[in-house]
DNA sequence: TATCTGTTATATATTTAGTATAACAAACAT
DNA sequence: ATGTTTGTTATACTAAATATATAACAGATA
């Protein structure tokens, strides 16, 4: 797996995993239908506790990214709810965003990143 | 103040202090060189305590948002460090942009919801 | 002098995060 | 059939983060 855990950061183990498996996804190294490692692979793999995998796996079938199968494992599948989604990113986006204003980048430099980003995704 | 914090979040309410004053930096509800309420006084009105206020406050003067005075208290003081804050932007931006492209939303639809996001703050 | 600032220190309770074992039922390969 | 692998659940424990409760200090101020 492309999965780096940095153990020093303040950032909870389980939400690094949860942000990588999604960022995996949006670069399409994950694609949809393919399975991830079982709970005590994955664990194994990284050095960490089968839970804390088994959190992060159950929160991503929770947000809609994972389906999992007790025959198949982890199997990526995008359930879509765009409008909530949307509202999701708006919540979020508007703190990041008042940081930025209050750092001088502008709206147009914002929308920069945003499509630097957006290249960095699978077409 | 315009402070509202959510005892049910499962948001630290030191978190949902810092967001809320950058926020109000960012719509001008708060300008530059005005007195933020002192620790003790926002802890009273707030219902939380003192060290909880204390704890936004020292974030916001590291980040670069205040400056503390031993005579005047805590003074909005915005130090900008652009390069830095694009950067930490981008690393934020990163998995709020992976999430959204899982679920269908354009590039488009991400800048248009930056343009809106920027509306609300002051022009 | 009394009061208000931020700051620091100590102690404590609660919650969250992470680990450690263990066991279960369903699926599956041999 | 047997043994293994899957997710899942339960319990117990440690460590860290969060929040509270008092208390005290030095500098500034009225």
């Amino acid at each position: 797996m492309f999965v780096e855990i940095d153990f020093n950061s303040d950032e909870a183990i389980y939400l690094q995993l949860c942000n990588q498996i999604i960022y995996g996804i949006a670069t399409s190294q994950l694609q949809e239908g393919e399975n991830l490692p079982s709970v005590r692979e994955l664990a194994e793999n990284i050095g960490i506790n089968m839970h804390t995998v088994n959190k992060a796996y159950s929160i991503l079938k929770q947000e809609g990214y994972l389906k999992l199968d007790r025959r198949k494992g982890a199997v990526i599948a995008i359930d879509i709810n765009k409008l909530q989604a949307k509202n999701e990113m708006r919540d979020e986006m508007r703190y990041v965003l008042a940081k930025a204003f209050c750092k001088n980048i502008s709206c147009e430099e914002a929308k920069d990143i945003v499509n630097e980003i957006f290249n960095e995704f699978a077409k």
